[in-house]
DNA sequence: CTGAAAGCGCTAACAA
DNA sequence: TTGTTAGCGCTTTCAG
């Protein structure tokens, strides 16, 4: 009952009747065989139902396989800190296999440091490489000549519109906005939605959440018409500036119910904000699962935070790289969504 | 910079002054081996950092292991579907260590079914076991054995509270009704409460949703003290009996706004009756993500569902007793508390 | 108590 | 175009 399935490579040798060397050289494509040996070979491996043994491969072949990951770099407790964790599973399982794995941050707000990364993982000569894309142009560039090197890479987080990509794993924005939407009115009355925005640098850097602004605009023009959406910029560096800028937010729009927003992780400075004004009749929903955030969840200054397991997101994508340099098998899906996760005080103990 | 941890049991060998065949003798304890060898191998070990070649190791070791998993059979559709997806999974990882794994399923409402399927995976002689347990004291009396043999085993679904398992991987069940009546409630002014519950039969099955009800009802009281909890049988074979049923339900209470819970994964019988009589005033919340309850939520008759990727439950038992059976690790965690996945229609088609 | 040696299934270099 | 062969690092007899 156990397991049997012990066909090797002998095997397949012999009812084919030639050598394991010629067997082998048709399983891996490489060097000549003759059309005759190749069908027969083929056609055995298909009736016996060979599968060639991992083990015996990866001890054989002595190559070093090495992975690089491209991220923007972090401190305690923002998003990318959750890939990092990802990346440190993934590194387990392809440390089995033999497979190392690195990783290049780069401040997402400078261009220079990202070519800098990139520049320095193609000199490393990867076997592989993952990356979250912030700049569009300077990607396009680096995963065009990881094409041309036959180096497979894999999109985290977003991706981009060209077709070289081995796999991508990351969360439907557009829908993530939509469903933002809904939570946020919740089927209430609602007349104004509030959405806070994070002053951007100017420099044209792509901003991913937008896409995601989208969605949460068009909920509310397709549920709420007569609703108003609000936009309010903060400064994320300055406290002091953002207090008033939301001072002034809350005086210009009386109503103390309100309804408010962020499309990207730092909700946290709402819940800030409203826990040090002692304010609590608003309804807040934001995203990720910063511990600020969650913080902010329990205590009840945000309703609901939407989610994504960005750690399973690098994780699968390592996997996926990992299975094809030893399988060379790709992915089932090439393109992988992963769920939208709705958490609030209720569940959120029982995240990650 | 990649890889380079090249030591090998012939580099400990040779540093210690013995055979390779003593050296593996000590890493493995087994054999005799003076003292002094012992000692001196540890010493080499520990300085080179040596870590034995896992596929080496395999390779070498004509093992078949084996894992068996016991749990409740289903029709297409049903609950344990999803359970037996993740087996594939868990399937596809183990095959890579050449580990195999079998199914064995058993009527959870027949006890004899119980203790033929947990005979026949015993007298197969597994080299692991994960178990759903439906019933208590056989699977008690079953688990014991296998302590006895060393057999590891691991709970999936729901556990018990010996303490001889591997590992556990299941939702919090208490919570996971607590969070479903937060999220029937929904902060509005709710006078009563339905549960609907199946007419079990009367043979003293457990009933895993027990606590779960415990925790549903627990928030009811906690936060709508003036709520009435309202218990309603149905048959879950007999449709008409269903609907005569809660057709009476709706004629005792005529308040056309009902809030309506199931505490197992059937919450379709509840949609399939309300898209029957046309009734679309009711808030309903339900378990697990059934085709037929996806249906109903896409559709507007549910408004939640709580999920649970049952399929990773499995795949993790798997991985566990896997990693154990191959590397000799316990799980980093023994009880693994599943998240609790909140759908709704709009994100709903990102799950699973 | 210990060493030598024969593989495990596969890869890759070398002959033919 | 194909067969042969020497390992990869580890386990497991079998002598001694």
């Amino acid at each position: 009952m156990h397991d049997g399935n012990k066909i090797t490579i002998n095997d397949v040798a012999r009812a084919a009747g030639v050598s394991k060397g010629t067997v082998d050289r048709v399983l891996h494509n490489r060097g000549e065989v003759s059309a005759r040996s190749r069908e027969r070979i083929l056609k055995v491996v298909e009736e016996l139902g060979y599968r060639p043994n991992l083990y015996a491969s990866i001890l054989a072949t002595k190559k070093n396989f090495h992975i690089s990951c491209i991220i923007p770099e972090f401190n305690d407790g923002e998003f990318w800190e959750l890939t990092e964790k990802g990346i440190e599973i993934g590194r387990e399982y392809a440390g089995r296999f033999g497979i190392s794995i690195g990783a290049t941050l780069y401040d997402q707000y400078d261009l220079d440091s990202f070519q800098a990364a990139c520049a320095e993982v193609m000199a490393s000569g990867p076997s592989g490489v993952i990356i979250a894309p912030m700049f569009r142009n300077e990607t396009l560039k680096f995963v065009k000549e990881l094409s041309e090197k036959q180096i497979p890479y894999v999109y985290i987080d977003s991706k981009l519109e060209d077709d070289g990509y081995l796999a991508y794993f990351g969360m439907p924005m557009y829908q993530s906005g939509y469903l933002c939407a809904d939570i946020l009115t919740d089927g209430r009355d609602v007349r104004k939605v509030h959405v806070i925005r994070i002053e951007r640098d100017k420099r044209g850097l792509s901003d991913p959440t937008i896409t995601r602004r989208t969605g949460l605009v068009d909920y509310i023009s397709e549920h709420y018409p007569d609703c108003r959406v609000e936009n309010t910029f903060i400064d994320p560096k300055n406290t002091e500036l953002r207090y008033r800028t939301l001072d002034k937010m809350f005086e210009d729009d009386p109503d103390p119910d309100k309804y408010i927003v962020m499309c990207n992780s730092r909700v946290h400075f709402i819940a800030d904000y409203l826990r040090d004004r002692g304010i609590r009749t608003c309804r807040v929903v934001g995203f990720d699962v910063l511990e600020r955030n969650l913080y902010a969840l329990r205590d009840g200054y945000v309703q609901a935070l939407i989610a994504q397991h960005s750690d399973r997101q690098a994780a699968s994508a390592i996997t996926a790289i990992t299975d094809y340099l030893i399988l060379h098998e790709a992915p089932a899906k090439k393109d992988n969504y992963t769920q939208m996760d709705i958490l609030n005080k209720y569940n959120c103990d029982y995240y990650i």
